[in-house]
DNA sequence: ATCATTGCAAACCGTTTGCAGCCTT
DNA sequence: AAGGCTGCAAACGGTTTGCAATGAT
């Protein structure tokens, strides 16, 4: 999941504006502001690209901040009931910090999880966020292709992103 | 992986249709054809929805006729690599029979692998495949707005088939 | 003081690898 | 006869569970 060429960390405000709102979800839900999750947190809004457990566990190691690997979990798991990571379909263990609103601040009601998909860079593993307004249409035409009832879809891109791709 | 409420087996011309395809691929592509190779492919051209490696290895003890995990892991693999499987994003180790026309007969180059989709029943674990013709602009919209070279896209839809929507 | 949260150990699950022997071609 | 394919054993990696100890409120 460790990133082969480097990508730029996040600018400061962003990173900021995410361990910010991170806390504001976690406390209106009356979660406990603890060491490991104040390391976690941290650590993903940094980040641009999809980590992993492990990978969050060596990063905190790198800080000498040691967080056992079953709390790992336990904190991104919290993090994607709370709306705070998303988790990658095609990359199995993989999550991403959401950067973009959650579900509560905007109103696409497309997806079940969250409004937006991910485009994944192959080639440095950035992430960028994206509202699909083409999404909507994707679905009736399925469901009316096939009959079904489309509750939750899944959609998610790799490829190149703008530096990658001049490469 | 196993479906909680019954599923009426594939037709019976659908399924030979299946196994017929599926040995003339493999006997192109010089793969022998062996004893677990055909139970499997048996197994899959009765089967509509998904199943998993665990899954079939049951299937096939139903029948008297066991074989090694490993090896349906490994016949799994190769009848992927030949188009004969699609796996399911949202269902880790879940694998469907294609059955639509692969890729060699229809031209549509939206996806690198198969250029169709998947909608799966949430109830009956019923999997139905589609031609997607609106994923090529949407696409476009997403490249346009990111600056990204897509590559790849995974799509799948999750909900109730119509006999499952009625009850 | 209470109870959520952590850390440790161990189980668990699906998947993969190495290798010897078998069976299709 | 050759070598693709299978079965067994064992390793593997990621994830989960149980439980006692810790620490935030």
């Amino acid at each position: 999941m460790s990133s082969s060429c480097s990508h730029a960390p996040v600018a400061v405000t962003a990173s900021q504006e995410y361990t910010a709102k991170a806390w504001a979800v976690l406390k209106q839900r009356g979660l406990r502001q603890t060491e490991p999750r104040k390391q976690i947190i941290d650590a993903l809004a940094e980040l641009l690209g999809p980590t992993s457990a492990y990978d969050l566990r060596d990063m905190l190691l790198e800080r000498h901040k040691k967080a056992d690997i079953v709390t790992i979990y336990r904190v991104l798991e919290c993090l994607e009931a709370n709306g705070l990571v998303h988790r990658l379909l095609t990359r199995p263990g993989g999550v991403v910090r959401c950067q973009l609103p959650s579900e509560d601040e905007c109103h696409h009601a497309e997806s079940s999880h969250h409004c937006h998909h991910v485009l994944v860079c192959q080639c440095c593993n950035g992430v960028q966020e994206l509202h699909c307004p083409g999404v909507g249409p994707l679905i009736a035409y399925a469901e009316k292709e096939s009959g079904y009832t489309v509750q939750t879809h899944y959609l998610e891109f790799a490829g190149l992103c703008p530096q990658c791709s001049t490469l």
